[in-house]
DNA sequence: AATGAATGAGTCTTCATTCAT
DNA sequence: TATGAATGAAGACTCATTCAT
């Protein structure tokens, strides 16, 4: 059906062999999709095999258990883009800020846009139930990403752009804003109307975190 | 049923009526905790009724299904943050970024250490399955919550304070830190060994609101 | 409330021995109209204390189940009319055709045609889950009208004016009629919009009975 | 699933196919058999599936809830009865009343003395829980039997052999008995010892109609 | 005698999982 | 490899029954 099969038609072998190895990625996808929608619990496997235009039997011929399943969408959602975004770091040439600018808007268009943005409210909502899953997803990709922040601080700082600061503890300040841009497009955000605009959330954002609120003729006056 | 019945201590009805009164807040009370801990779904009416100490029956004298009870808790559950909303007074006379300060660390000791702190982590999860309940607690709570941060955006600008900006956009940005706070409390930070420090976490995320990332700014964050 | 409690306002034990006296009587009527209409597992207890205007614990005052109410309910529907039918037989003059228009007619104005006329229908619905019950109606109440209707036919062919027949097997065939008509009221009759008309229904079954289908000049033209 | 697939004795879905086919009539059947003995109400879905020797799930395979099934138990037991009654040929040469007594023999046998019979009981029990159903019984099947009867009647009359008479309200009295019948037989038969003798029963139904009890007549009726 | 809050056993219904085909 | 009919354990919900007041 996908324009691959279509155009492998010559070899119908090959085209089967394709979607043999396809089946397991479209099965997550599916099942990504709807356990970000309606959670874990409340997601049913007849739904996902229905998705992914299977039957409910095929599921597990790729997967032991509903909750094998689970781990692998978490599983699959830690991507290599995170390994790109590292070597940018370390080639880059400009100013951190706009490092900073680069990859946060990178990772919007990549992930945060994409149905991978969906993982963040999901292992929200499972943690408790899946701990294990949780601190992987933790440790793999929420605090890889953060390292990515952390990075940029430290490159900033050791440059004199930034100022000196703990770095661990600002780079989560400064993540929980992108993070929670991802969470509520799959979630509060579907349900009242004002579904909230993403770039100009990033740029102020961005804005803010470079200068702060305080104006600049008067920034000793607070504290 | 009267308070004056109820200071009635003579009145053989009274234990039992008081009882019969407090019966729902101590349902709603253990249906938060659990809801949080493990998601709407994967939450039973006889943990539920377990952890309050009463039958599985009784929770039907005082809710009519299970999405009635997840309902009664949401609702519940914004009274005092609204109550909290109220005692944090405009009329002020410090400096607004002291305001700021104070406020944040009011939600934090009112709201977001208590087990209401659970609630934006359950609305998030069981938005999609509950858009009518999400849509009511954003309008409701969040929204109001990001208003009081608007407000004092305005005032410090007003005040010379604060850069202008766009206050409604600032103020989301602003809050996205302190949600995720909340957040994390009750699903990752379970997980992983590392529970973030609250305090530090406020402290940072406010020094850094108000003065930012560029050094130019000259002030210290602490280390 | 009753115009019986209002009358003897003077005095107020009297009224409340009245009352209680008449507690058991009203606790059953109530039971039957609901057993009839819903039948007994559908009815609920809740209901029937609701309808007889008293709380449901009352009911076990009364009662020691609803079982035991379910019995207490057909018990009372033996109704000492059947003994004034008795005596009626004895001392009736005219023909056993006109006693026996009088004895279903009257039947129908007492029995029939009141809340009573509904226990055919609720111990036939209830016969296989309360065979002793059902043995017992049908002995106490059914068999002796019938048997009625018998010692008429009995009567009717003493007197040369019945044909010689098998009385046991007639009866039965002629009360068949009159109980569908009692049946029907309280079921299928509620539901389309064609009630039958009892008093034309039961005299076509009166002149058929006694004439049959048979043309006269040429009643032995069948079998 | 097309009946060249099951003519097909080697395609190896053919047995699965024909279980498939046959089960919804098992259910139903299992089912009749039950709730004519216990009512809707009191039986349970463990008994239905166990009598039909599947698991309780099945039974939501092919029916959506009980009452669903309950729907379907009736609607099925309408279509054998309306073929009955087709083939009860309207082309018949004999006497009125031998077609009459030929029809009532041929439903008893068909219908009456089957597990069909108990239809007539449920429905009564049930009618004023389920209006819809029991109205559609009523004019499906009830309606249509009667009015062969009238139809009998009318030709009867036309051809002389039966007195002019109002054929609606006299079918109506007529197919009480045999009505009564098939409900006695299970609800108060099951109870006391003496089961009623059916051909006997509607032998003597049948000769009472058609010449009544008055001697002028001046048959007999079978001792 | 009367109430009605509380109970918990029982039943319908769902759905992850299995397995014969 | 793929199917989907069948299973049965689990959970929401009901309601007869009890008992403190």
């Amino acid at each position: 059906m996908s324009s691959v099969e279509i155009a492998l038609g010559a070899n119908p072998e090959a085209s089967r062999q394709r979607r043999k190895q396809a089946r397991p990625a479209e099965l997550t996808a599916a099942a990504l999709a709807l356990f970000v929608e309606k959670g874990f619990a409340a997601t049913r496997l007849d739904d996902i095999a229905a998705l992914a235009g299977v039957s409910k039997g095929t599921l597990y011929l790729y997967f032991d258990s509903k909750v094998a399943l689970f781990k692998a969408v978490v599983l699959e959602g830690i991507v290599p883009v995170l390994d790109a975004a590292d070597s940018m770091i370390d080639h880059f040439d400009g100013s951190s800020a706009e490092l900073m600018r680069q990859l946060v808007s990178t990772w919007w268009r990549l992930i945060g846009n994409t149905s991978l943005g969906g993982l963040p409210k999901l292992v929200i909502s499972e943690a408790r139930n899946f701990p294990e899953v949780a601190a992987f997803y933790q440790n793999a990709v929420i605090a890889r990403a953060r390292n990515l922040l952390k990075r940029v601080l430290q490159r900033g700082i050791a440059a004199g752009e930034f100022r000196s600061m703990p770095v661990d503890m600002v780079a989560d300040v400064l993540f929980a804003p992108i993070l929670m841009l991802a969470i509520r497009r799959h979630s509060v955000d579907m349900c009242g109307a004002t579904t909230i605009d993403a770039e100009t959330y990033l740029q102020t954002h961005f804005e803010l975190t470079l200068h702060g609120l305080v104006s600049s003729n008067n920034s000793r006056l607070a504290q």
